[in-house]
DNA sequence: GCCCGCCCCTGACATTTGTCATGCCGGGCG
DNA sequence: CGCCCGGCATGACAAATGTCAGGGGCGGGC
């Protein structure tokens, strides 16, 4: 006998979400228990249908996918999550593995295949996409200390040091040290470079 | 007798292009004759099948959707162009407008309501999604000069503004003089800033 | 024709940012 | 234990950035 495996669906847009379901549901061992479009919302469901394998977007209003997967294994641990993406940062499949994540894929992947990550991660196996596999080796781990990730991260929105070295509760020459060197070992020309190089390697 | 909408579709997203071409096909009046996953792809596709419809995603890989609309506009004028996209930017919108779009819609829309826009647009109507021409007309319109978004577009990758200047042909003090203003216009507290909203607004 | 406002452009000055030399502390290692 | 290394933190100085006052050109209103 064939197990039919019970699916939660969530992504923000409803155009593409609606578009899989219905792909989804032409195969005979897959059922879509629930939708959802926020972060909250994918755990509301989770709760209530007990899902055997949720299908995640990586960027949703509310909370991410990452989150999501974390607070999922928490309270369902047999509910395996499968995360697709379409930007794929190599940072957020490392976040991804880490929160027990069992599949990573770009949307570039075709339904078909689709359909069989879902049975492949709900028989317990893992599967990344060998190109984000090879982006996230390549960029390899994190160079930045504590400090100037979280330097990095208040600088984010272009505030000026004043403003970050309050809210880290640290004297402004000690932000723009780390600034700098946060810069320098990504090979950054100055801070603001270094926070969009950071954002695409997925590191803040 | 209903005729029958030939459609091409563009979208870089395998999985979202396939499982709209599956739902589409549901329809019995529209027909998809082509799928493309880049911009310059959709172009020579619309040539070959010169379609009815083009369903064009906002962002793809090698010329985005108003390009390519602007293209189609001169080549094929009897296709009509309805965009579809994920983070609308105000500032798109009116481009795409000017471009000749028939049709703006955000991915949040359903197939079915996305297939009634098919017809809509075939029919020769236009239709644009009332909260994004909404965010276009509070946003309104850039209150940017030609230089001055010129100079912020220098700006974007964070370059100093000796590079700025250099690539604008001008001297540094106009160059800062520029990004000071668009600064104050933007309501931003300093160029990074200013570059990011312009950016959400579309304005660069 | 003349004035006014806006855009374009510039250099000088004040402020902010990036770089450097330095000190403190805890953890690994000979 | 004593040493060295790396992360954390700071202030002083040099360089980049933002701000200001001002001048030339062009078009619309009167």
């Amino acid at each position: 006998m064939t197990t039919t495996v019970r699916v939660l669906l969530a992504d923000d847009e409803h155009l593409i979400r609606g578009a899989l379901a219905a792909l989804l549901a032409l195969e005979d061992d897959l059922v879509v228990v629930a939708e959802a479009a926020t972060g909250p919302e994918a755990l509301a469901m989770a709760r209530a249908h007990a899902p055997d394998v949720a299908v995640l977007d990586l960027q949703m209003p509310g909370a991410d996918g990452v989150k999501v997967a974390t607070s999922l294994r928490a309270e369902l641990p047999g509910c395996k999550v499968l995360i697709v993406t379409s930007h794929g940062r190599p940072g957020h499949l490392k976040r991804a593995l880490a929160a027990g994540v069992r599949g990573f894929v770009p949307k570039t992947v075709s339904a078909q295949r689709l359909a069989e990550l879902i049975r492949t991660v709900h028989a317990g196996n893992r599967y990344v996409d060998p190109e984000l596999a090879a982006d996230a080796i390549s960029a390899g781990d994190s160079p930045l200390t504590v400090r100037e990730a979280e330097v990095l991260e208040h600088a984010a929105d272009g505030a000026p040091v004043a403003e970050i070295a309050e809210r880290a509760a640290l004297a402004e020459g000690t932000v723009r040290n780390y600034l700098s060197s946060a810069a320098s070992k990504l090979g950054a020309e100055n801070r603001h470079a270094a926070v969009r190089l950071a954002r695409e390697r997925g590191w803040v």
